[in-house]
DNA sequence: AGAATAAAAGACCTTTATATCTTTTATTTA
DNA sequence: TAAATAAAAGATATAAAGGTCTTTTATTCT
């Protein structure tokens, strides 16, 4: 469903929601190593994600990421969007050219609220919220 | 979620329950033409499911693909294991290396009711059970 | 100012998914 | 039995996803 970048992305957003902040920003060799997720291809998320406003970056010594009061406002799915677009949540799940009521594919009343529910989910909770909730419902973002 | 070899190989089988016949076979060309799948694809794909008995195989003039009684009693979630395989039905979301509801990602709960809502249906639905809603219903496989 | 640090940028490599092409085998019908 | 038909098999091609490497730029600290 989401791609293995977009799952890099959401993990390492969340990672820094949790342990960055502005006075101490996390590196990219920090992030990768706890998150276990290849060094290199961490920092080209990283970037990706820092040019489209989803983090915030420190450049120099002690440099890293954080995510600013703003970053941490956004929902998550503006993470999905930026990394896998997001034609899933408006596609037909057996590839039909568009997702229609008036033309629906076999499993479009099933598809469609499993999507639907996906995709509330996403809109609806921000970074903030959805740290907090690993923080104090003991999630993890690891292993 | 579904491969697009995956999604072909759906709209395939459904189309042969529909239209195919033991009495009158349909042949690769037909199908990828009906379906709008390229042409040499189907047919690697209608071999992968002749091999697996998910169809049936008649070769030689007037020769081409139908489904058997047995192979219309067949769960769709068969051709989905077939071509795609079940992993996604036991992975987790956010890519962790295991889904778990010990050790979950912060979108366990949401994502596992998804998931699970499609795997039942995919499960509980024979093709021929499918073939029907689909003739009655005004579904469509194409477009 | 110069050295060290860490992100930014861009070229490059590898693997997997998608798709095609060619040759062979089985079957039917004239 | 020969010709025609259509699937089976296998090799090959193309595109996209996943990932690495090297060079450049910005910042900090001595
Ligand atoms: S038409 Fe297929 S999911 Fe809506
Ligand atoms: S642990 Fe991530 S979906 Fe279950």
């Amino acid at each position: 469903m989401l791609s293995q970048k977009c799952k890099y992305a959401l993990r390492t957003v969340l990672f820094l929601a949790i342990e960055g902040d502005k006075s101490c920003p996390k590196g990219g060799k920090d992030i990768s190593t706890t998150l276990k997720i290849p060094e290199a291809y961490t920092g080209k998320i990283l970037q990706e994600l820092a040019k489209k406003n989803i983090i915030t970056s420190v450049k120099g010594p002690g440099g890293g990421f954080y995510l600013s009061e703003d970053n941490l406002k956004s929902p998550i799915i503006n993470v999905i969007e930026i990394i896998d677009g997001l034609s899933f949540f408006e596609s037909c799940g057996l590839g039909l050219s568009k997702c229609s009521s008036e033309h629906p594919c076999p499993i479009h009343n099933d598809f469609k609220i499993a999507r639907e529910h996906l995709k509330k989910v996403f809109i609806n909770k921000t970074v903030l919220e959805l740290a907090n909730e690993i923080k104090t419902n003991d999630f993890t973002l690891v292993r």
